[in-house]
RNA sequence: GGCGCGGUAGCUCAGAUGGUUAGAGCGCAUGAUUCAUAAUCAUGAGGUCGGCGGUUCAAUCCCGCCCCGCGCUACCA
């Protein structure tokens, strides 16, 4: 393995419209923090770098809403979010902002360079503008009737009642959300980033010289590039965000996702002003981001080709990705209020900020998605961190206070057993260092706890209180050894629980900083080295702390649950006699029906409507099978447009009546009428 | 529908380039112990390694099909 010089870590960074939770600690923050922990106890030269990401639609969305300005917005959710990462003890060297200046200017020089070099193509097209308040309108900023579920308040990108993704053309009956008008299709140039240019390095960079990467991280880049890349907008039309830097695109910011991965560049700038080129430019360095799994794509293939046709920078060297965390079983949602709330969580659980590190990182979503529990998290913090270790560091330093007045007591010889206690020490230490390398945290974390189960059983299986009456000079050894153990226990819990290790270390009377190379070894507390006094390490979490917080969340439910009643939709504008007329609505006999291949819902229908017979694909597969079809009569909409439907024409529309859950039933005359007979 | 990741003990997860008894923690049972926050230590019970086929002397691990969970993506006039 390449021996680097200097190690840059990025962790994802939080998007400012709302506080972190526990999904994202487990999945990003919590292993990039002891990862780079880890990094500076062995004496590595590191930077940890991490920032707010302050652009984009949703915060000029959410500042309307609210009323505010965005930048209001993104101050009040930088501070909390700051503010509870140091709280928690997350190691940054630098926690940033996109809105900062350096930012702006490293992003615009960063786009203006790529400009220059002819990296970007640029295109027309045709988007959606609002004529009184004289803006393109960003996707979100379009509000129309959902074509799928009918919900009236779906977005241009997507319909938040039937979760389906949208185009802002797809919406029916389209309104502006500033100025509520129609909004007119308009002409606008955008840069884009041809990504299809890029596949090829891409394709061997990642497929073939990185399949060390996890397996989620490998199999999502190579279901994109087999995919086929395209060229993406690089621009957007809105006035939140970095400017971009030409004299032509009045009105036009640097895109989201261009934007922010930047802010990685900008932030060590920020905090290196003179040597930060080192730090992305030269190949000695090791650059990891570490990232939830909705990030992989940008990570692992769009900054890269961005970092590329840069040309001097260098690629991350791998991109731990981690999968979701959901929370009592349900998906985490920042809307719904479901989620566990890092300052909440300081709030509530003072100087407990060690057992959600634990827990989060003991039961961490590395290779699939995991579940939060708050009786899983009592059950670690009683059984495994008060049980285990708080209580063999207790023990051994109760005892010890004991027996020799709380300082270090002599070694009078070892017996093979003790040797082969201490001979543990080095092999956990190596496995603690190889898993932390290849980013398996959860197992270096299992194999910490495990010098704390060697001490316990150390303890039982020599017994020193019964010893305590005859043979105090072995008593003197075996407390030595115990201490010697939570010495390392010290060492090596600092990057999991840097609080509860540091407390230990007070405890143990450690005054100098924690060294890596110290793990493992046999005599780090020197033989009459005072203790100080014992203190409990952790406190068990009571069942009534966790019946408030499962309460805490049931609340949010019924009140999430109260608040979808479903109801019927509003009554849509009026429409004159005339309009409704347009519209030659007749019955119909089905003669053949079959499911149109590779798709979830379409039948192809073949119909008898009197005047002729003509094919209607239509989305009922999920309500009504071909052969529940077959001779049914039905209303069709006969003078609908045709349009082609998965390349198949469709001559019509059957009428189906739906209610506000989903569920569709055809709507047909009571008796069974002559076909081509009109409804009206 | 296509693609990706996952489906291993009651729970949360490891694991094997295919090879004699498949592992850990928690939980459970029994025993030991009392220095310790009734904390610990030992022993044990508990798994046709999602289902069905195939390749192989041998498959939980490879191949095919299917089912379930998560994600990306297509379709719904």
């Amino acid at each position: 393995m390449k021996n680097y010089k200097r190690h840059l870590v990025t962790a994802a960074l939080p998007y400012a419209n709302g506080p972190v939770h526990i999904g994202h600690l487990a999945g990003v923050y919590v292993p990039a923090d002891i990862y780079v922990r880890y990094l500076r106890l062995r004496g590595r030269d590191v930077k940890f770098i991490c920032g707010s990401d302050e652009h984009g639609v949703p915060i000029t969305i959410k500042a309307r809403q609210l009323g505010i300005t965005p930048q209001d917005v993104v101050d009040k959710y930088h501070l909390i979010i700051k503010d509870s990462f140091e709280r928690f003890g997350i190691s940054f060297d630098i926690y940033s902002r996109t809105s900062s200046k350096t930012h702006h200017k490293t992003a615009a020089d960063f786009f203006t360079k790529l400009y220059n070099d002819g990296k970007f193509i640029e295109q027309k097209s045709e988007q959606y503008y609002d004529e009184e308040a004289k803006q393109f309108l960003a996707d979100r900023y379009i509000v129309g009737t959902c074509p799928k579920c009918g919900n009236e308040n779906a977005y241009g990108d997507q319909c938040e009642k039937c979760g389906s993704t949208l185009s802002p053309t797809e919406l029916l009956n389209p309104r502006s959300m500033i100025s509520g008008n129609k909004p007119v299709m308009r002409e606008t140039s955008h840069w884009y980033l041809p990504l299809d240019q890029h596949e090829e390095w891409l394709r061997k960079w990642i497929l073939e010289d990185h399949k060390e990467w996890k397996t989620n991280v490998y199999g999502q880049c190579k279901s994109w590039l087999d995919g086929g890349l395209q060229p993406r907008a690089v621009t957007r039309d809105l006035d939140w965000g970095v400017k971009v830097p030409l004299a032509n695109a009045a009105g036009k910011v640097l895109y989201v996702w261009f934007d922010a991965p930047i802010g990685y560049i900008s932030n060590t700038i920020e905090l290196l002003p003179n040597e930060w080129e080192k730090w992305w430019k030269d190949e000695e360095t090791k650059m990891v981001h570490f990232i939830g799994k909705d990030n992989i794509v940008f990570h692992c293939i769009v900054f890269p080709a961005m970092l590329k046709a840069h040309g001097d920078y260098i690629l991350p060297e791998n991109v731990p990705a981690n999968e979701f965390l959901n929370l009592e079983s349900d998906k985490i949602s920042t809307s719904r209020n479901w989620a566990v709330w890092l300052h909440e969580y300081l709030d509530e659980f003072p100087g407990k900020e060690d057992v959600l590190r634990y827990v989060l990182c003991a039961n961490a979503p590395e290779t699939k998605d995991n579940d939060f529990t708050w009786r899983d998290f009592q059950t670690r913090n009683n059984s495994e961190l008060v049980a285990v270790f708080g209580n063999f560091v207790n023990r051994a330093v109760v005892l010890t206070q004991k027996y020799f007045d709380g300082k270090v007591p002599a070694v009078n010889g070892l017996t093979e057993y003790d040797e082969a206690t201490l001979k543990e020490l080095p092999v956990l230490k190596k496995s603690i260092e190889e898993n932390i390398e290849t980013y398996h945290f959860r197992e270096a974390l299992k194999e910490a706890m495990n010098l704390a189960r060697l001490g316990n059983k150390y303890l039982a299986d020599t017994e020193p209180w019964k010893l305590a009456k005859t043979d105090m000079s072995r008593v003197a050894t075996i407390l030595n050894v115990s201490l010697q153990i939570c010495a390392n226990c010290a060492i090596a819990f600092e990057p999991f629980l840097p609080f509860s290790a540091q407390k230990l270390r007070y405890m143990l009377g450690m005054t100098d900083n924690a060294k890596w190379e110290e793990l493992g070894n046999a005599a780090i507390l020197p033989v009459g080295h005072a203790l100080n006094e014992a203190q409990l390490l952790f406190d068990k979490v009571e069942d009534a702390d966790i019946e408030k917080q499962i309460a805490k969340l049931q609340a949010t439910k019924t009140a999430n649950a109260a608040a979808v009643k479903p109801s019927c939709e509003p009554q849509k504008p009026n429409c004159t006699f005339d309009d409704f007329m347009k519209m030659d609505i007749r019955t119909a006999t089905v003669l053949e029906a079959e499911r149109v291949p590779k798709t979830d819902k379409l039948l192809k229908l073949k119909i008898d409507t009197g005047i002729d017979t003509r094919t209607i694909v239509s989305g009922i597969a999920e309500y009504y099978s071909p052969e529940d079809m077959v001779g049914k009569q039905i209303c069709i909409l006969a003078n609908l447009e045709p349009r082609k439907i998965k390349g198949i024409e469709s001559q019509g529309m059957i009428l189906m009546a739906k209610e506000p859950g989903g569920k569709m039933k055809i709507v047909a005359p009571e008796e069974r009428l002559c076909n081509g007979a009109s409804v009206g």
